[in-house]
DNA sequence: CAAGAATGATACGGTACCGTAACGAACAAG
DNA sequence: CTTGTTCGTTACGGTACCGTATCATTCTTG
């Protein structure tokens, strides 16, 4: 039987995570920034803007405009495809693996205290 | 012995949720709105303008602005606090107590399926 | 080749949010 | 009263993001 979060569980898990990401220092990723972020280090590549629109469920632009913010943070970044040079690849970076490191730190320890 | 999520299923639950919120109708939460919102559901009233922005650790401007924002989408309301009429008490709605039902089994789902 | 399709970026006008500063209203203290 | 403090809001200039439309580049197809 899996253990399942109860409603009132889910959204205490929710609310502490999201206040420590409020009160830190990091600057907030909005939630398409945060959905793009995790597809990129969580599903295996190749990841084109094409791609990722069409996973969100968002227009391209949309997608273009986070990789760069999210590349001035160095969270994430871009090369051309050489085999098809109208593609992007996005890729991972260490910055962003340390910040994902520390989101999954800090949701493990909080699930930890629900 | 406490159940703690691990690094990778930490990251897919936020992942799995944070897409499910983007690819929904729903206009999507800041962190700082949703951090809020679920503090005004989750905790003991009164909720005062001022408490709120110590709590997020933010400027008073920021809760004012999103009271303003969350209550045109009519998921939180303001009154006036009678005993103290300076302060301003920020109240839950029907329409807010569904959405954050609506979240919270939308986590407990995908909690289950990791 | 040329013509068309596909890809990601950019332009545009508009909306939302930011941080800081200043403000009016309401209370508290002398 | 009046002076000072507290509370929430508003003003201001600036930044970031939005959706739509258009663009240049690259590939594909005849």
């Amino acid at each position: 039987m899996t253990e399942v979060l109860t409603t009132a569980k889910a959204l205490k898990l929710w609310h502490d995570v999201s206040l420590a990401m409020v009160r830190g220092d990091e600057p907030d990723l909005s939630v398409r920034q945060m959905s793009i972020i995790l597809t990129i280090y969580l599903e295996a590549p190749p990841h084109t803007v094409r791609d990722l629109a069409k996973k969100l469920g968002v227009s391209k632009p949309v997608i273009t405009r986070a990789l760069d913010s999210m590349g001035k943070l160095e969270l994430v970044s871009r090369r051309r495809d050489e085999k098809d040079r109208r593609n992007v690849l996005v890729q991972r970076t260490v910055k962003g693996a340390l910040y994902l490191e520390r989101l999954a730190d800090l949701i493990g320890a909080i699930s930890g205290k629900l």
